[in-house]
DNA sequence: CTTTCTGCAAACTCTTTGCACTCGT
DNA sequence: ACGAGTGCAAAGAGTTTGCAGAAAG
């Protein structure tokens, strides 16, 4: 039940929070194993995971691709170059709404972008006092 | 290179835009085959990403699950319950920004959110006019 | 020493694709 | 009749998992 701080562990760590770039699972691996040429992707695999439920790495699950891992666990936004797959991080000043007029004049062009809301929803929550009775399928937000 | 009415696309197209539930691409293929026994699930991707193209579908990524499929094509964002899994529409007033108490006053605990914006980085825009020369590899938004 | 973690490889899920045939136009 | 679209089945990418042995505490 206790954790253990193996090696593999910790290079996986060091490789995810050193990185900039938002490594695919894959990439990790490619970086771990510079310096434990023996690890193998399955460990990889497990530590990612592992501190993603730790909270110290972030998980990127962008549009069909293969999830990449960000080291930045603050709250923030991504932005995806549909040309050449860059994600960059967009680090949100409080809470003032995203605002495109700063990307586009640092250079960007702004297509689609989606938000989504992870939470429980009035069926789920835990004890339903004050709840709206019936869950909408649909919600103006 | 013409576009063709097939029995299947308007099949595929029918289901989309008539449930309100998000269906799996595996789900579009079982309410297909109702209707379309011999239909095989190679035709369903293929019809849906065709759609998807076109607009006339959504592709919704979430974390990790399977992608599936909107009828709503306006722009609007997504709760996911994170116990049931249920995906539901937030249609979005103007341009206003996302409003959680609403929400919270509807009766959804709301967790963590995630909003990627898609597009070109300056690196990759086409006639880099403007284009502040380095691209960022964070940036504040 | 005990228990968790690892390496390996096989399995699994979701999605795409090659091919011969079908069916819109 | 032409060629885009189909069904089928196999391949592909990404990720997970069972197991025997390694190593952290």
């Amino acid at each position: 039940m206790k954790e253990r701080q193996t090696r593999q562990l910790l290079a996986v760590y060091d490789v995810v929070s050193v990185a900039r770039d938002h490594p695919s699972a894959e990439e990790v691996y490619r970086r771990v194993r510079r310096r434990f040429p023996r690890v193998s992707l399955g460990t990889v695999y497990r530590n990612l995971q592992k501190l993603a439920a730790q909270r110290r790495v972030r998980v990127v699950q962008l549009a069909d691709r293969a999830a990449c891992y960000d080291g930045m666990v603050e709250d923030h936004n991504h932005f995806l170059c549909e040309r050449c797959g860059a994600v960059t991080d967009l680090v949100r000043r409080e809470a003032a709404p995203p605002d495109c007029r700063t990307l586009e004049r640092a250079g960007y062009v702004i297509g689609a972008h989606t938000l989504t809301i992870y939470g429980l929803c009035p069926k789920c929550r835990p004890r339903s006092v004050g709840g709206a009775g019936k869950a909408a399928e649909r919600c103006r937000l």
